[in-house]
DNA sequence: CTTTTTACAATACGTTCGTATTGCCAAAGC
DNA sequence: GCTTTGGCAATACGAACGTATTGTAAAAAG
């Protein structure tokens, strides 16, 4: 065998300057020309580690699934073992868009929103993150009502989901700049303050 | 002049068809060919209403904006004087997809988001709607607070945004088949209930 | 050193795209 | 009834598209 690269470092380098183009200037705007110009390679690279453009659209949003995966894992937690309430904290605002490498998630995920109707692979991205994060927000609410810090007579379950429509809903007027993340910040620490005694 | 048209008509079944192919394949899937297609008509026909393909994705969301208008100024509030707390549930449940029609709206909103960030002509749809959406549903609550519906300890602006955002947050899984429009409605109602006493 | 295979670059091909052009029919104005 | 003009359909055109094909440099295997 020859000379051997990193098959995906390649595709990676690929995914990420599709995903770049498709936070700035959605789906629509995706070429296997634009993408290879954005990555500064030609259109015969990307043919050699894609069999074409759907395995390409397909293999970058798994592939930002995965960095935001990374990312839970590694820094989640930042420092030791956080209350519950840290914890709730780094969740909530791990989705709103605070800067530029979760905007560029945020918008990916609302372009790719609509092929997840119907395709079922995409659709499983979805699917299967949004309980998992009903369920974790729930628990840590649980855990903190346990410890005496949250009232026990709020359901967990409820202020998971308007904790999670809190934070979820900044991200339409953030990325659209009329309200800063700090203001989106702002919002669910003043919610968090309520929830908290 | 000769033969006279309603203009109108023919600009919004164009539209109309537009709408229908963005929300199920997304704006990437717009041409004027599939577009002409979708109306049953030809690509000549859309060449004599609308100058190019822009003016034509700018028009169609403009009439989707018309359309909500109309059925917020027409049918807001079905019967009669509502109370607060009906007029709140009305306004919520109408952001939520829970027919065909709403779930065309939401899907096409969705769409057309990343376009918003470079042109502020569709950026303003957004920018001007939802502080008054904000305005709206916290004026519904200081109502039902001088009613001595809603305690007087809550904060009208807080509220606000975590109705919006309950409601808001239902969408995704609602379109996705995660929940059905009844369960969505009936975590509004929960929270309702737990907000007026 | 030769062979083989990977990793591309370059180009070619057929299709689809947005849009310009052309032509025709029907109705209103004179 | 002739002219004019709005309302199209049909077609044409160049650019851009996804992808197939071809060629080549280089490195590992023998």
């Amino acid at each position: 065998m020859p000379r051997q690269v990193d098959h995906k470092a390649r595709r990676d380098q690929i995914a990420e300057a599709l995903l770049d183009i498709v936070a700035d200037h959605g789906l629509e705007a995706i070429s296997v020309r634009a993408v290879a110009a954005q990555a500064g390679v030609s259109t015969g690279r990307i043919q050699h580690y894609f069999a074409n453009k759907d395995e390409l659209l397909a293999y970058a949003i798994e592939y930002q699934d995965w960095l935001v995966q990374q990312r839970w894992n590694e820094q989640a937690w930042p420092e030791g073992e956080p209350t519950p309430r840290e914890a709730l904290r780094w969740v909530l605002l791990e989705t709103i868009p605070r800067d530029d490498r979760r905007r560029r998630e945020w918008l990916v995920g609302v372009a790719y929103l609509i092929r997840m109707l119907a395709n079922p692979k995409l659709r499983a991205l979805y699917v299967d993150g949004l309980p998992r994060l009903y369920r974790l927000l729930a628990d840590l609410v649980r855990m903190a009502q346990e410890a005496g810090d949250i009232a026990p007579d709020r359901d967990p379950e409820v202020e998971a989901e308007l904790l999670f429509g809190l934070a979820d809903s900044q991200g339409p007027p953030v990325v659209l700049g009329l309200r800063t993340p700090e203001q989106a910040t702002a919002a669910i620490d003043y919610y968090l303050d309520h929830l908290f005694r």
